[in-house]
DNA sequence: CGTGAATTTGACTGACATCAACTCAGGTGG
DNA sequence: CCACCTGAGTTGATGTCAGTCAAATTCACG
């Protein structure tokens, strides 16, 4: 169920400029008028929601290979701000010839689809994490989780640098920067993973993966 | 932007069967292969994920007017189960059917996509209200949504009845069904609402607003 | 090196969970 | 009609996990 040659033409021929997102700059921000969306070609990004209080809370990352601004459509806004967490580049799809050439191809419909629908899974395994997982739990289906994304790009699985600060995956996972740094400290002490800064090597990912799915407790 | 009668037309005629779902009957259960999509006509519906130790976490209460089933897209598969919390009643739309008419129509598939993009967004503020907000904050942004649900609809956002348990909110909210009841009795003593079973009356709507908001901290 | 930011570690606190007892409504059968 | 039972909900007492506050340490970079 790929997009065939011709296909993958006609896209090409919609996609706009490539764009490049210095680290720390905005991609988009919520309110801003909906155009593109973006297929991040190289880097990562974090996208996040405020609350009325003005809190923010980072609703997921992304890596080179997925597509930003979804949430968007149905309104015409943007409801999430996305900023890049390293030097990035991006394609802008501009949403309105994109709609054009979905009618006529059944295939990249049929594709945008299920790219929207993984979108609604992801959120939602996500909700079932802060809804009832413990602080440990998390972490390690957080790690898992970055771990098989990046087997699905044949990076190594195993040996993977966090893009993210440690305050930016507590608030990502419902929890504060000291409770991350002693969850790490935790891990390295159990002998699941070594960290040295933002470089992670999981040692051991089956024992990971017990304990981000509940059936094992970790000390 | 509505569907013009042409287009309502045809989708009609591609909407399969009505079927009733009785209270407490699964619509769908996770890991049912996908065929339709279903249109809520009538009741109420939670959908919920199951951990890999068992624990279910509800990810969304749906009333009529509202789409099931969009998470299935991406694989084929239920991500999810869809259970009816009161005597209810859907439209089938298979998919196969309607993407289509998706093809052919234009309105009908910007109608699609915002739908499903509504659902991302939907997600995203769930994941907010998960990730950092208190439990009273949680709550009051529970009722207020419910709320502003229930008026798009036509009906009473200030009378509505509860049509989920106490336990089904405090699974939805992460929150425990003491704790429900707790908040109950604290915004009842506070003048908010009024409560006798599942009828409920909101009595100072903006001030629940602000303490959704965060604005406001409630005793 | 020196300065500020990010991270780690420790001590203490608090919000919500857990455990347990009690109330109440609705249904069933004598 | 009423005694009984059951399940949902309420309320109180206590425990605990993660948050808060504070200090120490390491890192990034001029």
């Amino acid at each position: 169920m790929g997009l065939d040659n011709n296909d993958m033409n006609r896209l090409d021929q919609i996609i706009g400029r490539r764009r490049k997102v210095a680290r720390g700059a905005n991609l988009f921000r919520i309110g801003d008028g909906f155009q593109n969306l973006y297929a991040i070609r190289l880097g990562h990004f974090k996208t996040c929601q405020v609350s009325q209080d003005g809190v923010e809370q980072i609703t997921g990352f992304q890596m080179a290979g997925e597509l930003l601004g979804m949430d968007a459509i149905s309104t015409d806004l943007h409801h999430c701000t996305a900023v890049a967490l390293e030097d990035s580049e991006v394609c802008e799809i501009p949403f309105g010839s994109l709609q054009q050439l979905l009618g006529d191809m059944p295939t990249l419909l049929r594709h945008f689809h299920r790219m929207m629908s993984q979108e609604i899974t992801r959120e939602q395994s996500v909700m079932l994490l802060l809804g009832n997982m413990q602080a440990t739990q998390r972490f390690a289906a957080f790690l898992i989780n970055l771990s098989s994304r990046y087997e699905a790009r044949g990076y190594s699985p195993h040996t993977y640098q966090l893009r993210m600060s440690r305050e930016e995956i507590g608030n990502y996972l419902g929890l504060t920067i000291e409770s991350i740094s002693r969850l790490l400290s935790k891990f390295k002490k159990e002998g699941l993973l070594r960290v040295s800064n933002r470089e992670l090597e999981l040692l051991d990912p089956p024992r990971l993966k017990a304990i981000a799915a509940g059936t094992q407790t970790c000390a």
